[in-house]
DNA sequence: CCATCATATGCCCATATAGGCATGCGTCAA
DNA sequence: TTGACGCATGCCTATATGGGCATATGATGG
C-alpha cells in the first residue's frame, strides 16, 4: 500500500528533503518558483510538484503577482510537529542506563494499574 | 524514484503514523512486539516491519529478554526534528497579512545584502 | 489575436514501501 | 530431543511517489 497520501499529512509533507530545503528558503520571503527551482538546483516541473504537495498540506500559500506565482511559507502547520517531537523531550537527555530502565518499569507498572 | 530509503532518515520514519503511535507507547516503558502489535491493532509482522525501521534510524533500541525481545525508546533522534520545526517558530503565529509580507520582504532584501 | 514568459500537468518509468501470509530461527521448558 | 512460543524474514501485490520530458494553461505586452 505504500505509505498513506503525502498529500493529507505534514509530516509526510516534511519527509522530502527537498521540501525541507524550500520551507527554510522561504523563511527568507515569498519566491516565484522558478527562483526556488534554480537556488535549490531543481527543474522547474519539480520544484513546482513539491510546492504543489506544500500547499496542499498548508505549509505553503501562493499569491498571484503579475506573471509569476509567489509562494509564500505558512508555518502554522509545521507546530504539530514541533509539539509531538516535543513530548518526547524530557526522554532525549536519558542515558539509557540501568536505572533509567528500572525507572521506566516503575512508570510502565503504574501505568498499568 | 519515490522517496529516499526511509531506513536512513527519522523524518521518514516518523512520517508513517503507525510507527508514531509505537513511539508514542514506547514512553511509556519497554514493551515486547506482540504487545505493541496487539495494542496498536496490527499483525506481528507489521509490527516487527516498523520496529525494524525504528530501529534502523535509531529510534528505538532493542533487548533481549529471555523468550522476548524488548523494544525502548531511544528519542534522541528526534530532538533534530523538534529543533529543525523549532526554527520555524517565529512564523507560525505572524497573520500573514500586508504588514507581514512587508516585514517579510524587509528581511529577504536583508539577506540579499 | 499572437508571441512569449512563468507555471502547472499529464505521462511513463523505476523504486520504495505497507500489508497479508507462511515460514525460518532462536530460546526455553519438559 | 521435541514442542511451543516470540519474533524476524521472505515473498507477492497494490499503490504512491520522485524525476525527466513534453505540453497544456494563464497572463502580459504588442
Amino acid at each position: 500500500m505504500a505509505r498513506a497520501a503525502t498529500t493529507s499529512d505534514v509530516f509526510n509533507a516534511i519527509a522530502e528533503p527537498q521540501r525541507r530545503e524550500i520551507l527554510v528558503l522561504l523563511r527568507g520571503g515569498e519566491r516565484p518558483v522558478t527562483e526556488l527551482a534554480e537556488e535549490l538546483g531543481m527543474t522547474q516541473p519539480g520544484a513546482s510538484k513539491h510546492l504543489r504537495v506544500l500547499r496542499e498540506v498548508g505549509l505553503v500559500r501562493d499569491r498571484k503577482a503579475g506573471k509569476q506565482r509567489l509562494y509564500g511559507l505558512d508555518a502554522r502547520g509545521l507546530r504539530p510537529v514541533h509539539e509531538w517531537t516535543g513530548g518526547f523531550e524530557q526522554f532525549w537527555n536519558e542515558s539509557f542506563g540501568r536505572l533509567d530502565a528500572y525507572v521506566q518499569d516503575l512508570k510502565q507498572a503504574r501505568q498499568e494499574d
